[in-house]
DNA sequence: CAGGTTTTGAAATTTCTGATACAGCTTTTC
DNA sequence: GAAAAGCTGTATCAGAAATTTCAAAACCTG
C-alpha cells in the first residue's frame, strides 16, 4: 500500500524519472472505478488537471472530493499538497533540465549539429530583438554616447569575454573607456574613483556571479549608472540597474549561447559609433595609423 | 504609467501573449525593492515559484507574505489564487505548442537600428552555416576532443574576446587548455614547449593581425596543428591552417560582426562536450561544486 | 438472496492559506 | 530639518481548502 518512504521533495536522482504519468498507467488495472476517472482526467491533461484545487478536480473528474484524495494516498503521498508539490517539481525538471540527460543517445553528425545549433540560436536573436524595448536601447546608446561619461565594462566567468568585446570597440570609438575584472580584490581601489558622472555595463548571465553583483551594488551606490545586458531572467544586477537588456540565451547545448549579448552589444557599438561620428571617425583613423607605423 | 484598466482575469486578447515575464521585465523599474525581490524570485524560477503557497513564496523572496499579495494585485490579479491560475493557463498554454517561439509580437516599428541590424546579422549567421564544410566541423570536433592533445587559443585585437571565450568554456570541459596573448614578446618563450601534440585555434578577421599570424607559422614550424576561425577571404594563417572555418562578417556598422565565430564558437563547445560527455560532465559539476564553496 | 466486503459521497472537522488593519520604519519633499 | 508620503512587517482574522468520519450504496460471494 503505502510506501511511506518517499514523503517530501527530496526526489531529485537523476537516475530516478519514472514519471508519475507512467507509474499511474501501469497502476491503472488495479483502481476502482472512481480512481480510474481521476487518473483519467490526471493523464488526459496531465499534470495541470493536478494542480488545481481537490473540489476542482474532483468536479471535473465527476467524483467526490474524497475520492480525489484517496486516489493521491494510494499513489503513496502524504496529501493533496504533497501530490501537487510533486506535479510542479517533475513539471520544473523536465521543462528546463539543462543537463541531465544528453547521454550517449544519438551520436551527433556535423553537420546537422551545427545547422540546428545555429537554427537555435538564430531564434534567440529574434527572440532577443523583439523583446527589446526600443526606447530602452535608443537610452543606452544616448548614455554610451556621452563623452563627458565614463564608461566602464565588466562581466562574469564567461560573460567577460563579451565586455572585453565591447570594450575594445569603444575604446577605439571614444575616451574615457575601460575594463574592470570581475573580483572584488581588483577593483576595490578603483571603486573610489566611480562617481556619479561614470556609467558601469554589465554581462551577466544565469549562474550570475556575486562578485559581478557586488561590483555594480558598490558603483551604484556611489551614484554610478548601471547598464546591464543579461538574460530573460534577468541578473540580481537588474535591481541596481538603470536600464537592462536582455537576451535570449537557451541553445541546444550543455551551455548557454551568448550570441544574443553579442549581437546587442555589436548593435550598440554600432549605433555609438554612427552617433560619435565626427569624433569617432578621426579617433579609428589615428588607430589605423598607429598599426601601420608600428608593423 | 497607469494600467488601471487592467484589473481581473480578462486580459486575453490573442493578439495579445506577452509572457507575464515579460511585463513583469518592462514594469521592473517602477517597482519598489520589495516587489523586486520577489519579481527576481518569480523570473528566475519563471513560473513554478508563483505555484507555491504565499508564504513559501514569500519566504524564499526574503519578503513578507503581505509584500507578495502587494505584488501581485499591483500586477493586476484579483489575488493569489487568481495570480496562480494566470500562470498555468500561461504555462499550459505554452506547453502545448511545441515551441512557442518567435512571437509575431510587434514588428516594424522598433529600434530599427537594433532590428536591421539583426537582420544583418541573421543574414550572416546562415551564410556561415551553410558554407562550411560539415566534414571540416566534424574534424575540428574530432581534434579538440583528443584528450592526448594540448589547445591553445589565440586572436587578434578584436577577437582575442572570442578566443578567450572559448578557452573559458574548453577549459572547464577539458584539460591542456589555455590562452596566448597575441603580441610576439608574450609567447615567444612559450614558443618551446609548442609540439606536435599541440592544437592553436586562432581567430583571425579582417585586418589581419601580424603577430597572430606569426605565432601561428611559429606554432606550426613546430609541427603544431593550426586551426583557423576567419572570414570569408582568409586570414593568411589559412595558409598554415590545417583547419579553415570561414564565418561571415559584413554589418550595416563601420565595424565587422563577430557573430558568426561566436556562432561556430559555441557550436564547437557544445560539440565536444557532447562528446567527451563522460569525462566532461564530472568537470562540470566539479566546477558548479567550487562556486558553491566560494559564495 | 442474505452476509460480508468494498466503494463512495455528504457532512462535519480541522488545518492552513490568503487577506487585512495597523504601526514602525525609511525615504522623499519642502 | 521637520513633515509627509510611501514601504514594509507583525499580528490577526475570515474563509476556503484538505481531511476525516460515517453511513449509505454498490458489489461480490457462496
Amino acid at each position: 500500500m503505502n510506501q511511506s518512504g518517499m514523503r517530501g521533495k527530496s526526489r531529485l536522482h537523476p537516475t530516478d524519472p519514472p514519471s508519475l504519468a507512467e507509474r499511474i498507467r501501469l497502476e491503472m488495472e488495479s483502481f476502482t472505478p472512481s480512481e480510474k476517472r481521476a487518473a483519467h482526467l490526471l493523464l488526459s491533461h496531465y499534470p495541470f488537471a493536478g494542480l488545481d484545487t481537490v473540489a476542482e478536480f474532483a468536479s471535473r473528474a465527476g467524483i467526490s472530493a474524497p475520492s480525489v484524495l484517496r486516489f493521491v494516498t494510494r499513489l503513496g503521498f502524504g496529501g493533496f499538497p504533497d501530490f501537487q508539490k510533486h506535479l510542479r517539481e517533475e513539471l520544473e525538471a523536465q521543462l528546463l533540465s539543462p543537463l541531465a540527460k544528453s547521454g550517449p543517445s544519438d551520436k551527433g553528425q556535423g553537420a546537422p549539429a551545427l545547422a540546428s545549433f545555429a537554427e537555435a540560436v538564430i531564434g534567440n536573436l529574434k527572440a532577443t530583438v523583439e523583446n527589446i524595448a526600443p526606447a530602452e536601447f535608443e537610452a543606452v546608446v544616448a548614455l554610451l554616447s556621452d563623452p563627458r561619461r565614463h564608461i566602464h565594462f565588466t562581466g562574469g566567468r564567461f560573460t567577460g569575454a563579451l565586455a572585453r568585446y565591447a570594450e575594445s570597440h569603444f575604446r577605439i570609438v571614444r575616451s574615457h573607456v575601460d575594463f574592470i575584472e570581475g573580483q572584488p580584490a581588483l577593483w576595490r581601489d578603483r571603486m573610489i574613483e566611480i562617481s556619479r558622472k561614470d556609467v558601469i555595463v554589465a554581462f551577466d548571465i544565469r549562474r550570475y556571479q556575486e562578485d559581478v553583483t557586488a561590483l555594480c551594488e558598490a558603483a551604484s551606490k556611489q551614484g554610478a549608472t548601471v547598464v546591464l545586458l543579461t538574460d530573460p531572467w534577468l541578473s540580481p544586477i537588474a535591481r541596481v540597474a538603470r536600464h537592462v537588456l536582455p537576451a535570449h540565451i537557451v541553445a541546444p547545448s550543455n551551455w548557454d549561447s551568448s550570441a544574443g549579448l553579442l549581437l546587442l552589444t555589436e548593435a550598440l557599438v554600432a549605433a555609438v559609433t554612427k552617433r560619435l561620428w565626427e569624433t569617432a571617425k578621426p579617433r579609428m583613423e589615428a588607430v589605423e595609423r598607429l598599426r601601420g607605423e608600428r608593423s
